[in-house]
DNA sequence: GTGTTTGCAAATCATTTGCAGCTTA
DNA sequence: TAAGCTGCAAATGATTTGCAAACAC
């Protein structure tokens, strides 16, 4: 048995070609990647699946947090494992490569926000715009 | 003369009713809306604008630096004007509502990140999600 | 066997675009 | 008047949904 089938299970979900394809190509994946990229893989190998399918999929695992969306200010969603350490991206404007950072929010500025608003916290989310490298 | 008219003149854009309107609107505003709040605004007033236009006023206003898009997950855009003091978001899980915070990230953090990734960063964004007093 | 998943086609939602008519400068 | 705007309707692209057939357990 895959560790994917496994996981699966855990959720008591329905072991399907789809969904275990679709989670390796999210582990392997080294930044998020949208639903066409994933229907792309799948129709690559012998495994074909509906765009519908793919979405279907994506929206059970956000539900039982295996998976989070990600938005660039491209109109559409990204996609990555929650099970991926914590982390940010940044973005570049010109190529639109995406790349992870490790920098993170520290307590204290948690802190300064929750006197503040009277929020409580759960998540927090870090993006960077620049140029890359290659395109600087 | 407003200073709508002025700022619109600035940027040798035309000053009509609709464009007015939403720059008053925008504001005003005390988080970053959406089109369909801009469109419903405008439709409570004597001006009434396609949806269609308040899109392009909308774009016209980004490319100008005027305004610029936030994205909370929603499957949609918000937008906010640059002129703001530079501030960041918290949304509430529950009720959606939003509300700035003035915390921001450091020099330090921007110089790790250069070094790590080798990018040049323009720009970032911090967002971060929760349960506000109410709902909490 | 039965409840879950999937495929397909149609629906929905946000946003964009072509074009003809109207307005601002 | 001319370039720039706007309305309208149709197009696009991402995502969702209804329904009947196929599949996992």
């Amino acid at each position: 048995m895959q560790k994917q089938d496994y996981l699966l299970k855990q959720h008591k979900l329905k072991v399907t070609n789809s969904r275990v394809a679709i989670l390796k190509y999210l582990e392997d994946a080294v930044s998020p990647v949208d639903s066409l990229a994933i229907k792309k893989h799948l129709d690559k190998s012998t495994i074909t699946t509906n765009r519908a399918t793919v979405f279907r999929i994506l929206n059970i695992f956000i539900r039982e947090g295996i998976v989070k969306t990600v938005q660039f200010n491209e109109g559409k969603s990204r996609y990555e494992l929650t099970s991926k350490p914590e982390h940010h991206h940044i973005v570049c404007t010109i190529c639109g490569d995406i790349k992870d950072v490790n920098v993170c929010i520290n307590k204290e500025m948690e802190n300064t926000i929750v006197n503040e608003t009277g929020y409580r916290i759960n998540r927090h989310m870090l993006e960077f715009t620049g140029t890359c490298p290659r395109c600087s």
